[in-house]
DNA sequence: CGGGCACTTGAAGATAATCAATGCCGGTGG
DNA sequence: CCACCGGCATTGATTATCTTCAAGTGCCCG
């Protein structure tokens, strides 16, 4: 399978270099000075399988991942046994930062697919906060954005009725997909409807029922978890407002 | 209305200390070496009223707020001119953090009664990168445990009916005001019906209707907005589930 | 004392959940 | 290679929850 050149990825080994990564200008480590695997510790894994879990809710925090190819989903899990989805991985993504709080998993961590992630031990976190600053600030800024990206969600799952979460997903994720270099109107869904309905706060078969009007309207081409979007501007349109306002303004 | 005595808060003046401050064990900088009031840079600024904006979404970040007394809430506003209130804001919180991402606010953060605020200018933040590791790190887990609440409110919004949600709401309440010394079964809410109903994605007449409710099953005393816990028991048994699951298990 | 705002209350309607059943695909084993 | 099995997905009918609309009350502030 692997060719001899020098700088073949080598599952298994510790012989995959930052200098390979294609992943490069959009890592997290990009700005960070000695950032390069070897150098600070961090170390890029064995590919796992889907279903496999990074970490567990509850664990103590070991290490936070940069997911390198493939991807992950994260959930919160609740007392009653039920499973809340918060957040899907793609390639550049960092893991695992809400256990910074506590020191404790909040959540867990889990491929939908073959997923490859460079693993960032905790102590080399603790030594950047003395002698590397840049890499320190780098995740307080992911931290941060982390943030944002929560509260852009609370106003999707409290302001917008399902099809215009359903639209405002797809959307994300196409640009997702288009910021990594692929295409932002073709692409497979890494997750099942499960995960989506339980992301979008949705019932599964509402979520079912809203891709096959979506397909009948024209606004996408579904067939299993491939999607294909005709027009992204149509679809920016149904996200941005379906009907009326679910809920009035406050003040 | 001030006595004479050395240590008393002068409001207008840096003289306000953190030796003086009631909150020194809830500070986020109470586990810094030199993080004193003056020291650093952080200032204690005079009182705002009731409507004031410490910043606005789409500000560039200037500082950061540590809430000394009074309450605040955050909001998001959408492109169609609505409100998302995120989060609110007793003393000990730290304000801002999500900031940290891009550089600019992506949240407004107003305050709902009189508020007295520590201002933490983004220079001291930036040099507390190279010299002061300590403060450094304490914002991080800041950050850390605001997404860990962030999830926990999508669990809320997505898998909770709405009585569950504004029990829930309330016993957080109470928990804040218990952890800041007050008491957990009797206090006054500072935010309108409103913002309570934004917050948990209901409508306002939603909650009003919640409020009589309780109050008649005996769970609350309301009067306008002082409220009464009789048994935080039965309140944490409305919290954990009124009916049936909303959402089937997933995974 | 008057106005406005926050809150409450009631009735009707819509959205999405639940229940129930079938179809499809992939994998497994005979 | 084909048949069966199980998980994933779709579809339909019904129901519940919460929103919306509409109106009225009371409190606070000027």
């Amino acid at each position: 399978m692997q060719t001899q050149e020098s700088n073949v990825v080598r599952f298994g080994q510790a012989a995959l270099r930052c200098a390979d990564c294609r992943l490069q200008r959009l890592c997290i480590m990009n700005t960070v000075a000695s950032h390069c695997v070897g150098e600070t510790g961090i170390k890029c894994g064995r590919p796992s399988p889907r279903g496999h879990h990074l970490f567990r809710q509850g664990e103590r925090l070991q290490a936070l991942y940069i997911v390198r190819s493939g991807s992950a989903k994260s959930y919160v899990s609740t007392p009653d046994g039920l499973e809340q989805v918060i957040r899907f991985h793609l390639p550049g993504d960092l893991i695992g930062v809400d256990a910074l709080g506590e020191g404790t998993h909040t959540s867990s961590t889990q491929a939908m697919e073959m997923i490859t992630v460079c693993r960032f031990p905790l102590d080399v976190i603790d030594d950047a906060a003395h002698h590397d600053p840049a890499l320190y600030a780098q995740i307080l800024k992911h931290a941060g954005r982390e943030i944002t990206k929560e509260h852009a969600r609370a106003v999707l799952l409290a302001q917008r009725g399902a099809d215009e979460r359903l639209a405002a997903f797809l959307l994300q994720m196409s640009e997702a997909y288009a910021h990594l270099g692929y295409s932002a109107v073709a692409f497979n869904l890494p997750m099942a409807r499960q995960d989506i309905a339980s992301y979008l706060a949705l019932a599964v078969e509402t979520v079912s029922r809203l891709f096959t009007n979506f397909q009948h309207e024209g606004l996408l081409e579904v067939d299993r978890r491939s999607i294909r979007i005709p027009s992204l501007e149509r679809l920016r349109a149904v996200a941005r407002a379906s009907g009326k306002p679910l809920l009035t303004a406050n003040g």
